[in-house]
DNA sequence: ACCCCCTTGTTATATTATAACGCCTGCGCT
DNA sequence: AGCGCAGGCGTTATAATATAACAAGGGGGT
């Protein structure tokens, strides 16, 4: 299981994914410029899932450009090439819990704090796809509802 | 599996969709307004997931408010009841084919024509959740891709 | 020097969604 | 009948998310 909601040395996890994005960047000729990996350091600052209008407000805050394509862009990069995912149920973006190594994660999404855990799990539907004649080429798995944290301070608890 | 990408016998699939609908409804104490019936009707008409700008303009074609609330509430009584499923990953919203019944619902999803499927499939990630001490409210499970349809139409293919 | 590709920046606009308020109707109560 | 309330539908206005299209600069190859 992949960290996210638990106590855990996030200095080392932050420094990984950066280092493990240099070496992918390096190894397939792509460009981590100052742009791409701030943005990908704003994400790694948490385990949170951010909008493209809070990264793009951060850039912003640290010279970048202002402009949503700005921030869309390198959010962009960053998902096509596996450093990060979109969050579909939120309409945001969080970091790769395995970047460099392609995967087809799936997300355990706290409604109370935004925070995710990127799991590996075995691709659901398969059997479904190909008895239908569909080809799958991206599944999207998440989970939504309460972390335990989240469950027991009552941030998100339903009104009695 | 389900239909929606197969020929099928689509009259029987709205009339049984909107009795269930009305014997839910009917059921569990809930108005199935004529705005919100309409809602449905439009949502059955195709197994294609549509907007609810989409499903706005046909509402106001026909008589009805022409201001988004008018739309996104009845696809939200619509939703809340399990009538609807929202599909995340395309914002859009499509009539549900097990109506009635509570379930868990998961989709193969065609990018080419926006067709779904809704299968019912064991919910992955429980025993992931469970050793966060998650708690789980809602799955989102889409694959998203082509349908035969629309591969072998060329619909949507890589270019080259 | 010149060209081309890529990156970043901009302006402008599109798309999706919700907050807040008013009117009306149906319904239970007195 | 008269009253009050809840729900549904309509509006205005605004928020939040996302992309199209174009301009400027840099850097490498020829
Ligand atoms: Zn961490
Ligand atoms: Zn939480
Ligand atoms: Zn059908
Ligand atoms: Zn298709």
């Amino acid at each position: 299981m992949a960290h996210g909601f638990d106590r855990h040395d996030h200095r080392a996890c932050v420094a990984s994914a950066l280092s493990a994005a240099e070496a992918a960047c390096a190894g397939r000729g792509l460009a981590l410029t100052p742009l791409r990996r701030r943005t990908l350091e704003i994400l790694l600052e948490s385990h949170a899932a951010l909008g493209a209008y809070d990264v793009l407000a951060r850039l912003e805050a640290e010279g970048f450009g202002s402009k949503p394509p700005v921030a869309y862009r390198a959010l962009g990069f960053l998902v096509d090439n596996g450093f990060a995912h979109r969050i579909e149920g939120l309409s945001a973006y969080v970091a790769c819990a395995r970047p460099g190594s392609p995967h087809e994660p799936s997300f355990l999404v706290c409604r109370g704090c935004r925070r995710v855990a990127e799991e590996a799990i075995a691709a659901p539907l398969a059997p479904e796809a190909e008895a239908e004649g569909f080809a799958v080429e991206r599944m999207v798995v998440e989970a939504q509802g309460l972390c335990s944290a989240c469950r027991e301070s009552g941030r998100g608890a339903a009104p009695c």
